[in-house]
DNA sequence: GTTTTCACG
DNA sequence: ACGTACGTGAAAACT
């Protein structure tokens, strides 16, 4: 086997990468998600090529010798975004520091670097693979020079791989045709005018007959299709230039010096460093970072003396910024870190006690006259009940409500680590968070909630663990019932919840003819089944038992083991996860508990208070279309929502032109999938789907209620608008969502990003106003000295454990709370109702 | 670890 | 022509 030499190239896979992969950001606002996607490429490919060495090659910035004598055509490369174009230094530098060679010339296009290196590697006897997304390198390749052409189908990115068998098979020509391919037909994207009239498949049918290009000028005369033949002799000097054009120089002159390209691996200290940095966590974990890093570990000293401790506190209460985190056992402290001017960490010992910790970190909070910054205080609260001041700040919550589209904001468990981070990016996070008017979000809203999180979570909720067996019991009868008798009519066992197996025996044993849906094979998903055989029994039987499957083992069965020895379940609500601003809730689910059939309802009523209490349960009365009539300032839903009370129903009249009282439960229903819909941010097949009816029925329904309710559509377009303009979305109380989509030059991307823009601030608006409510229920309850307590939200319901005789104020409080959480242009309402399980209470 | 399905708002 | 409704989390199968 001869030496291998990989080639990259820089800008086309930086392009791919920056469009393939989301973006990202890290905690000082720079772009990193295509630094990212490009290593994740090449670690890719440099682990199947193992090359022994290695090189990449950039385009500089000024005009390149082959644009130049073309300038007066009008170039059609779009240029760069910004967010791309910082990121291109930086890839460079991080490439030099581990000690790639970055190869650029002014005057040079990396076409032409990369081709005099593979042309030289060539001469030495060595193998090289190019790797770029331009399909113009095909003409370099030979039996020694590969080219890798990533290519993404389906969201999943494949490299294709050209040798000269490759080329032929799918241009038919060889690779030193691509150059007079491209000389006949042109290229718009690199400026190469070609021939008028000849498009791909007439330059392929020239050259398969002719050979190459003189072989075509030789033989223009016996063209038989006119218009081609004069084009080519009226322009053939286009063919000419386009080739010189479209050639690439393989003999250019650069400096190379092989021995520095010699690889062996990508993980150096300064690497490893600058990607640590940019917070690249995972490239830094891939190329063994993780010792490579002596991390400026800060010292912490640790405290034992009870004076020495005193003293700490004293300090601290004069500093004006002071990083703490706690670890914790058991909902004790097993100790505290404190970073100001200098770091400490006191454990739990001797005479500081857990509880002698508490008592000074709360006294620390009301005293201290700087800001204190905390990680995981929604945890830290179990423990110490400390006051919600201005003055202390979780960073994790800052951080989410800067870069909300995070799927971990990868805050340190280990309490020295985490107020070292809180000192560090706490201040940086709040001076960005003034700036971006998310202060009084931060202070009124998220800061406040995580209290009230906390204690729901440690509140929890009853559940009935006999109820839950027996109801486990019950559908295990069912389920075995049917599964006897979907195998007995399929003639065969199998695992009927296996979307393989069970799409193998209804497409291709049963004959029902299904299209392929998912990318992996037939879609046996109850929707689709629905529609594809609704009166088959088999099908019925299939569809039962996986409704009895999920309840059972999701619910009766996966509930139990989060019941604790009080017979209580802890959920954990999580205010970090959500791209709108909602919470969600894990570990278990309370967000997610059946409600829709009677059967599912079994499971609610296995939710009870405790013994001698009640469940009150309020939720809004379509809070997000009230805030899409409010928001909007559309005068006709504004008055729909002021006067009626069922606005699917007025929707439906306004929009068919019917008289209110003749609205047939059709028409309501067809209204109804339209008011959600444009909740969702329209579409007309998104409605045709959830309607069932053709596109252009969709379609019509949508244009209807734009014309019933214009002041709804301006505001929709608005809102793309402002979003396109702004790269992010934003709720009525400044909330943000970046949207990075926007930017796609992917179709589907770019529209998902539009009906984002339009969904984003309404349900992210109703995500504020609840959680305003639910602070506000929660203070309520606790000044006016009620032991009844919140112990669920379901994004726009609430649950309260209610004591024996507060029935009716908390009720009252319940109502004017929710009610009062925002003032918008039209009424918020709620249904409010009392019981003595959550069926009853719903 | 990803995909599919389905429970909720 | 492109191929979807918005936002979640969990279980099971499959890779």
């Amino acid at each position: 086997m001869s030496e291998k030499i990989l080639l990259i190239d820089g800008h086309s896979m930086m392009n791919r990468a920056f469009y393939g992969v989301p973006d990202l950001t890290n905690s000082a606002g720079v772009h990193t998600g295509a630094i990212y996607g490009f290593f994740n490429i090449i670690l890719k490919i440099l682990e199947s090529e193992a090359p022994q060495f290695f090189a990449v090659a950039f385009d500089e910035h000024a005009p390149t010798f082959r644009h130049k004598i073309y300038a007066e055509y009008k170039g059609t490369r779009k240029p760069m975004p910004e967010e791309l174009h910082q990121q291109i230094p930086l890839v460079k530098d991080i490439l030099m520091a581990m000690g790639i060679p970055v190869v650029s010339k002014p005057g040079l296009e990396a076409d032409d670097i990369l081709g005099t290196i593979a042309f030289r590697a060539e001469k030495k006897g060595m193998d090289a693979t190019i790797v770029s997304g331009d399909r113009d390198l095909l003409q370099l390749v030979t039996e020694k020079i590969t080219l890798l052409l990533p290519r993404t189908v389906k969201g999943q990115t494949n490299v294709e791989r050209f040798t000269p068998a490759a080329v032929k098979e799918e241009y038919s020509v060889e690779p030193k045709g691509i150059i007079d391919l491209k000389a006949l037909m042109g290229d718009s994207s690199d400026n190469i005018p070609g021939v008028p009239k000849v498009g791909p498949k007439t330059a392929t049918e020239l050259l398969v007959k002719y050979g190459d290009l003189n072989g075509v000028k030789e033989h223009i005369p016996e063209i038989t299709k006119k218009s081609i033949r004069e084009s080519l002799e009226a322009h053939f000097d286009m063919a000419e230039l386009s080739q010189t054009l479209a050639t690439i120089n393989t003999e250019s002159d650069i400096e190379f010096d092989f021995d520095k390209a010699s690889y062996e691996g990508l993980g150096t200290p300064e690497a490893v460093k600058m990607l640590s940095e940019l917070e690249l966590k995972k490239l830094v974990d891939r190329l063994g970072g993780a010792e490579l890093v002596e991390e400026e570990k800060l010292e912490f000293k640790e405290v034992t003396e009870l004076s020495e401790a005193e003293e700490i506190f004293e300090k601290l209460a004069d500093a004006e910024t002071v990083g703490f985190a706690a670890d914790i056992e058991a909902n004790e402290i097993a100790g505290i870190a404190f970073v100001s001017s200098e770091a400490w960490y006191i454990p739990n010992g001797g005479f500081m006690t857990s509880a002698y910790l508490a008592d000074h970190l709360i006294k620390l909070v009301e005293n201290c006259s700087g800001t204190l910054y905390t990680a995981h205080l929604k945890d830290l609260l179990k423990a110490v009940k400390l006051p919600n001041s201005l003055r202390l700040i979780d960073y994790e919550l800052e951080f989410y409500l800067l870069d909300p589209l995070r799927n971990d904001y990868a805050i340190p468990e280990k309490a020295q680590e985490a107020a070292a981070e809180a000192y560090e990016n706490g201040p940086k996070y709040f001076e960005r968070i003034e700036s971006e008017g998310m202060k009084d979000l931060l202070e009124k809203v998220e800061m406040p909630l995580c209290y009230v999180l906390s204690n729901m979570e440690a509140e929890g909720i009853a559940i009935r663990k006999d109820m839950l067996q027996d109801f486990s019991a019950q559908l295990k009868e069912k389920i075995d019932k049917l599964e006897k008798s979907i195998h007995e009519a399929a003639g065969e066992e199998f695992n009927i919840n296996s979307p393989k197996q069970l799409g193998v025996i209804l497409f291709e044993k049963m004959g029902l003819k299904g299209g392929k849906k998912t990318k992996t094979g037939y879609s046996t998903a109850a929707g689709v089944l629905e529609k594809l055989a609704p009166e088959v029994p088999f099908v019925q039987d299939v569809l039962e038992y996986r409704t009895l499957s999920k309840l059972k083992a999701t619910y009766a069965d996966g509930l139990e083991p989060y019941i604790d020895e009080t017979g209580r379940i802890h959920s954990t609500f999580n205010q970090t996860i959500t791209a709108t601003g909602r919470i969600s809730s894990a570990d278990p689910n309370l967000q997610n508990i059946p409600v829709r059939t009677e059967l599912g309802r079994t499971l609610r009523k296995a939710f009870v208070p405790k013994k001698g209490w009640s469940f009150t349960d309020a939720d809004y009365s379509q809070i997000e279309l009230r805030i899409l009539a409010s928001l909007s300032g559309d005068q006709k839903l504004i008055d729909a929502y002021k006067g009626g009370k069922d606005i699917h129903a007025i929707t439906a009249s306004e929009v068919f032109h019917v008289p209110f009282a003749e609205v047939t439960s059709e028409l309501r229903r067809k209204a109804k999938a339209v008011n959600f819909g444009i909740v969702y941010g329209i579409s007309a097949f998104g409605l045709s789907q959830g309607l069932s009816v053709s596109k252009s029925e969709a379609n019509e329904y949508i244009e209807k209620y734009f014309e019933t309710y214009p002041g709804v559509k301006q505001f929709l377009d608005d809102l793309v608008e402002r979003a396109k303009e702004k790269g992010y979305a934003e709720t009525y109380f400044s909330r943000r969502r970046p949207m990075p989509e926007l930017k796609s030059s992917n179709f589907m991307q770019r529209s998902f990003g539009e009906r984002v823009a339009m969904n984003a601030p309404i349900q992210g608006t109703a995500a504020d106003v609840i959680k305003i409510a639910m602070i506000n229920v929660f203070k309520r309850l606790e000044n006016d000295g009620l032991k009844s307590k919140l112990i669920l939200q379901i994004h726009d319901e609430l649950l309260i454990e209610t004591a024996p005789g507060e029935e009716e104020a908390v009720k009252k409080i319940l109502n004017e709370e929710m009610m009062g959480a925002a003032e918008l242009a039209v009424p918020l309402e709620i249904e409010v109702n009392g019981g003595n399980n959550w069926d009853e209470a719903h």
